[in-house]
DNA sequence: AGATAATTCTGCACACCGTACAGAGAGCGC
DNA sequence: GCGCTCTCTGTACGGTGTGCAGAATTATCT
């Protein structure tokens, strides 16, 4: 994708910076957001830590590619597939993006720090302009519903990831990414916890103890998604 | 509030927690999420480091202390304002605490990392519940909903935050509470760079310039908190 | 009353962090 | 060949969270 670039004196280098992300979301995957340290990574591919900002001029760079790198794996085709509902494109998309950054946990704190400002975040819009406009929305109103879709699915994941892991409670801020994120499991899990709640302390949390412990799942998602995707649609989408 | 406890032995303590967390605010607004530090936060009361740990077991309990500190400043009154239409006291209550937020835009990040599992927390969502209840909604529609309307925001302050600060590059995480968060300037000021990319990067980006320059602004979020409101209230709200 | 135990706070220490700086060696253009 | 530029190493600095030992203070028990 990117060019290679002219032949530069000095000596060739050992590695290539994909070679420095893969190893960075390994090291993301296995240990959470704070395994991923200048040092962690040198280790991994066995360089010196300062050898490593030979490839990012800073972390925070490093940072901003793992991120956009991750975003280029969004599933940005399903968007414009034709002869498939526009509606339908838009939540397969979104869906899959979700479990595309629950399956790197590690990612989601770098990626809410550094924004959605990297290239592939601009094709993410992009493909979600192109998806709306195909709804008849005008190019404003989709802008707004694409944005609006992004924040949903962001606040999403950043509330996943944040729930705390009772697997292992020590605070690594790992996550384990197979039979530890059983959805059904969690959310049968915390509503029981709910249930023993104090009486008092909340009723209405308690009271809907079901759907409440069910927050952090695919069908709460879903919800959402259709939610905001009926209110763009409907007839009172363009007060503003 | 909390009840002062019994007389324990010990010297007594020169400051209290709540001494603490108004530093910690302190420093937070001052210089953004990195300047809480253990020992800035010491030094700032006067302490040393270590006498902190006798407040709070460990930095991520002051975190949890503060962010559920902020929480409760949240507007939970005007959610159950009687003899106000529901859907205006959802709508105020949201942007009112969008704005709490955004007021102390270094809190965000701890917000997002520490989840919204605090008491204060608790009680936001039972506010929620009791004003969508009234919308009509059945209990586990409303807490759909109020979570729907949580991510929401969380999503839309943390792209908030991480936008980056224009007039101190430096990275520092700070940011301007007064006329540098200008809303009106700042949006005018993104679709003026966003016009001026390169023609083919973008194409519906750049014709929606207008609206995806104003992604940050109050007016954004309101459209969000009405399509969203749209969808929960329309009759399709019920095919979970 | 005095002894005891619990608590606050200090000081030192450790391991880790991002990264600035100086220098060795490798590979290209002249 | 020379010289420039780039990659990578080693050392070092100031910062981080926090564990551990000890001094001082206070409430409780005998």
């Amino acid at each position: 994708m990117d060019a290679p670039g002219p032949p530069r004196p000095g000596p060739r280098r050992t590695l290539t910076e994909q070679d420095l992300l893969d190893a960075a979301f390994r090291l993301l995957d296995r240990g959470g957001p704070r395994a991923l340290s200048v040092r962690a990574l040198a280790s991994e591919v066995g360089l010196t830590p300062n050898a490593v900002y030979t490839y990012f001029p800073t972390k925070d760079a490093l940072v901003a590619a793992v991120t956009d790198t991750l975003l280029g794996r969004a599933p940005v085709a399903v968007l414009t597939d034709a002869g498939r509902p526009w509606r339908d494109r838009v939540i397969a998309f979104a869906l899959g993006l979700r479990s595309l950054l629950l399956d790197h946990p590690g990612t989601v704190p770098l990626l809410l720090a550094s924004g959605f400002r990297g290239p592939h975040a601009l094709a993410v819009g992009e493909g979600l302009l192109a998806a709306l406009g195909d709804g008849g929305l005008v190019p404003d109103d989709a802008a707004r519903a694409s944005y609006a879709l992004t924040t949903h699915l962001l606040g999403t994941v950043a509330l996943d990831v944040a729930e705390p892991d009772p697997a292992e409670p020590d605070g690594t801020g790992s996550r384990g990414t197979g039979a530890a994120r059983d959805e059904e499991a969690r959310a049968a899990r915390r509503t029981r916890e709910l249930r023993a709640l104090p009486a008092d302390a909340a009723p209405r949390t308690v009271a809907a103890a079901a759907a409440v412990g069910a927050y952090n799942t695919t069908t709460q998602y879903r919800w959402g998604l259709e939610r905001l995707l009926d209110g763009v649609c409907g007839d009172a989408a363009s007060d503003s």
